[in-house]
RNA sequence: GCCGUAGUGGCGGAAUUGGCAGACGCGCAUGGUUCAGGUCCAUGUACUCGCAAGGGUGUGGGGGUUCGAGUCCCCCCUUCGGCACCA
């Protein structure tokens, strides 16, 4: 015989997350505004709040979870505060998984997307996030979204801000599409990370990102809510460098090779002058001279495999003479050209005059080849000595250098720029690592650019040539009915009722660009549809962008630091330039928040170490999943999850559970706290201690560890009371004071469980909405402190002295200790030092 | 190489301005409750010498400033991340 096993609910120190979560969700999905904003003229403070949005893959993984705990809880808590909380979701729908999702499993794109959205909806509402989800959840691949993407393209066509051209692109053979260099990590592509991109020489569609490379730049030292590192990132990225051009022209042939070079102080000791392999000077000489022509081949062919095999860093330096010399304008004086293997073709001009006694790596170039070495600069004082290559320090002087000789290194740069410009053979100049931006793929699953080309041609556009939609043939729609096949070039190519359309402008034949636009697209400006989801005149309206822009809190990963964030940030100045939005920033503060990490790796499929949030929810329910993330570690560190921990936490809201049911009936009691006993003061001290802690934590610190860590000494304080409160020795009016004070500071954290006491203890409204409560800073104050007394820096007891006690008082009983006094014996004490409140320290000798 | 981040018990981590290092939790140990336990409760838990009282040592390493340093300064090591033959 089996005896029945009591009910999980019945038993009174447990609670059930499943019925407690099932029953709040139910009542919260039936309230589609619930989470809504109030209207722009409400009166209250507006709070925008936004978490990076996810791509729909079907499955939350724990970092979604981590991500959307903190900013859930950040939302909370500034509704209690008293904010007009936006506070969205969306998706960031278009990209190539799904195309592969179709190859796989015969479903097309847009279905196996909107299924997965259907999915991740579901299971975030299991979490209890605070979405505004009628308001916003934008979803990137349905034409009401991407048809504002197709407008922006126009509008920045039409401001010389999207361009044609022809250049050498990122290819991932995998996706059979090009990639911007932001999308190339370690010489392979950003989504197949041991696949190393190809050159391809392909004409591309380009966003002129580096028309604000200067304002992207500065604007880097004025967002100071963002973290340093991913500021420090962007700036290396942009890599700016001023420096000059110098023409130097090849004595027998005539070309002009302009280099670039940030020492033009130094270019007395120019030796020798550098190509980079792919330079159209080599290319001229290379045409006349076929040994040449051979040597610059194979490098190329070198040079390619090692990009193939990653390793293009440890390649090691070569070049070819090229037989030519040319002339160095500054001297007059010719130097041979040579073509090297460590010029870099895409950075400044592809040329650079070499002085090895002033650059490590000229120097050892032309140790290996024999090239004079000449020195031009001194350090301050010496004329003769100093090791090879000298970089300078900035008291450093020319020598040897014409009129220049004896300036300072700094000043003779612009003096010798502002001579080469007025000479006409150079220029000073600034020179940017950041590139335009190359936004078409050869993809199905994303924008289609809204450009047709011409077949006949019209006045002023040749036969073929570009013709941009006019806004009223937008959207350009994605056709739906498409097999998608791994063959190359665009699939959208393979559709004829897409591919043939007519001219907007002569009505005659014409054909579509058939490829598609960079999902980085869709996520640079995504938050500003946020604010207006529905407008179908404009992608948002401007005073909506106005009022909540810019975002107050953005929360996600570092992984972003470059890619999304500095073209959301390209994206922003070009909106404001279009005069919809006033705002120079998408963002104030950016939070980024730590990996989260299993057996100190990341998670993934391959490692077999994935923690599925499903199976979380059905085994601790949603809140405690919520608080251990946000329990575990920090978040801006890397969380590594270990499931044994997140006992305790169900262990802690058990226990408030059992103790707030308990004293259910001392909230008829609410509000009597005149009369007050010693332990009810104690009680209710560090009821607001708590509170000030998290109150403050929640404006900045967003230590969430130690806010629930401090909540589960409060309540570990409150049960070693339980005996007195039982015994009447704390006033009914001060247990119910803690246990509604207790329920509202859970609320952020854990809001199925607040929601739940809430109702329990007779709270009045929703909890959402409930008032955050002040701190008390009076109640909060201790009336007796401890202070140490250590003797020359060590601790020998520690003493207790009424709060507030004077230096004096504090100095008289920390020497009449008996252990102090046990500890000084025979020895002269020099000096006393007392720092009010904190502690006494004895100099003895 | 340059830039940034971090380094504290068996583990995750605490110590906001220089002032009791190790809060809180996990784990572990002992005891209790329970027919039972992936339950609950109590106590202990940095290392080390000691039966104990009590001592000594301790925040990656080495110096320094200070009455006092995890925290400030200098040098070095290591981790993670970014950029990297950038002229």
């Amino acid at each position: 015989m089996q005896e029945s096993v009591p009910n999980e609910s019945e038993r009174p120190d447990r609670y059930s997350p499943a019925e407690i979560e099932l029953k709040w969700q139910t009542l919260w999905d039936a309230d589609a505004s619930l989470y809504a904003p109030e209207p722009v003229d409400c009166g209250k403070p507006k709070f925008f709040c936004v978490e990076m949005f996810p791509y729909p893959s079907g499955q939350l993984h724990m970092g979604h979870v981590r991500n959307y705990t903190i900013g859930d809880a950040l939302a909370r808590f500034m509704r209690m505060r008293g904010y007009n909380v936006l506070h969205p979701i969306g998706w960031d729908a278009f990209g190539l998984p799904a195309e592969n999702a179709a190859l796989k499993n015969n479903t097309p794109p847009k279905q196996w997307t909107l299924g997965n959205i259907a999915d991740m909806r579901a299971q975030l509402r299991r979490f209890g996030t605070s979405y505004d989800w009628a308001g916003t959840d934008v979803a990137t691949c349905l034409p009401e979204y991407y048809r504002w993407n197709q407008w922006f393209f126009l509008k920045m066509y039409e401001q010389g801000l999207a361009y044609r051209k022809q250049g050498k692109l990122n290819w991932c053979n995998l996706c059979q599409t090009v990639l911007a260099n932001e999308q190339v990590i370690n010489g392979c592509c950003w989504r197949h990370e041991d696949t190393p991109v190809e050159q391809r020489d392909m004409t591309q569609w380009y966003l002129r990102i580096t028309k604000y490379a200067d304002e992207l730049l500065d604007g880097l030292d004025k967002l100071d809510g963002w973290p340093e590192r991913v500021r420090t990132m962007q700036r290396n990225w942009i890599g700016r460098s001023e420096g000059t051009l110098v023409d130097f022209k090849a004595q027998e042939t005539g070309e002009t090779i302009t280099v670039f070079t940030t020492r033009v102080d130094t270019i007395f000791g120019a030796t020798s002058v550098q190509l980079a392999p792919e330079h159209p000077v080599t290319k001229a000489f290379a045409a006349k001279d076929a040994t040449l022509a051979g040597q610059v081949e194979e490098m190329i062919a070198q040079q390619k495999q090692a990009r193939e095999e990653g390793d293009i860093g440890s390649i090691e330096k070569h070049g070819v003479p090229t037989g030519q010399f040319a002339v160095n304008p500054f001297t007059g004086e010719p130097v041979p050209i040579w073509v090297a293997n460590y010029i870099l073709a895409d950075y400044g001009t592809g040329a650079i005059m070499s002085v090895p006694a002033h650059d490590e790596r000229d120097f050892e170039f032309a140790e290996k080849y024999g090239l004079p070495v000449k020195r031009v600069i001194a350090p301050k004082g010496d004329t003769e000595i100093s090791e090879l290559p000298y970089t300078a320090e900035d008291d450093a002087v020319l020598i040897d250098s014409g009129e220049w000789t004896s300036l300072g290194c700094v000043e003779a740069q612009q003096k010798m720029a502002a001579f080469a410009k007025e000479k006409v053979f150079g220029s000073p100049t600034v020179t940017y690592r950041l590139k335009d931006w190359g936004v078409s793929r050869q993809r199905y699953w994303g924008t289609p650019i809204p450009m047709v080309y011409c077949e006949r041609g019209h006045e002023g556009v040749e036969p073929g040539g570009v013709v941009p939609l006019p806004e009223s043939a937008l959207p350009v729609v994605l056709p739906e009915n498409i097999e998608i096949t791994q063959q190359g070039g665009s699939p959208l190519g393979r559709v004829p009722e897409f591919l043939n359309t007519t001219c907007p402008v002569c009505g005659g034949p014409a054909r579509r660009e058939t490829d598609t636009m960079d999902t980085f697209v869709d996520s640079s400006w995504y938050f500003y549809r946020y604010t207006d989801a529905k407008n179908d005149k404009l992608p948002f309206a401007p005073e909506k962008a106005a009022y909540w822009f810019p975002v107050d809190q953005y929360i996600g990963g570092v992984e972003h630091a470059i890619l999304h964030l500095i073209y959301s940030r390209f994206w922003t100045k070009v909106m404001r330039d279009l005069g919809l939005i006033p705002n120079n920033e998408p963002a104030t503060r950016l939070f980024t928040q730590g990996m989260v990490i299993k057996d100190g790796a990341k998670m993934s499929k391959s490692k077999g170490n994935v923690v599925s949030p499903d199976e979380m929810i059905g085994r601790y329910g949603a809140d405690a999943t919520r608080m251990y993330a946000l329990f575990a570690a920090p978040p801006d560190r890397d969380l590594d999850w270990q499931e044994e921990g997140i006992g305790g936490v169900t262990r802690f809201l058990n226990r408030v559970y059992r103790l707030t049911l308990k004293y259910r009936d001392a909230h008829a009691y609410a509000n009597t706290l005149a009369a007050q006993s010693v332990p009810g003061q104690k009680l209710l001290r560090k009821l607001h201690q708590t509170l000030a802690k998290i109150t403050q934590d929640f404006s900045g610190r967003w230590h969430f560890n130690t806010c629930i860590a401090s909540l589960m000494e409060l309540v570990n304080e409150i049960q070693s009371a339980e005996p007195l409160i039982d015994d009447g020795e704390i006033p009914l009016g001060t247990v119910a004071e803690v246990f509604r004070t207790l329920t509202l500071m859970l609320a952020p954290f854990a809001p199925f469980f607040a929601a739940e006491l809430w109702s329990q203890i007779g709270g009045r409204g929703a909890v959402l909405h409930a008032a955050w409560p002040e701190a008390d800073a009076e109640l909060a104050k201790d009336d007796e402190i401890e202070i140490p007394v250590q003797v020359n820096g060590k601790l020998v007891v520690v003493i207790k002295v009424p709060a507030g006690s004077s230096e004096e008082t504090i100095r008289t009983a920390a020497l009449a200790d008996e252990k102090v006094i046990a500890r000084i014996d025979g020895k002269t004490v020099v000096k006393v030092i007392v720092v009010q409140g904190k502690l006494v320290n004895l100099v003895v000798k």
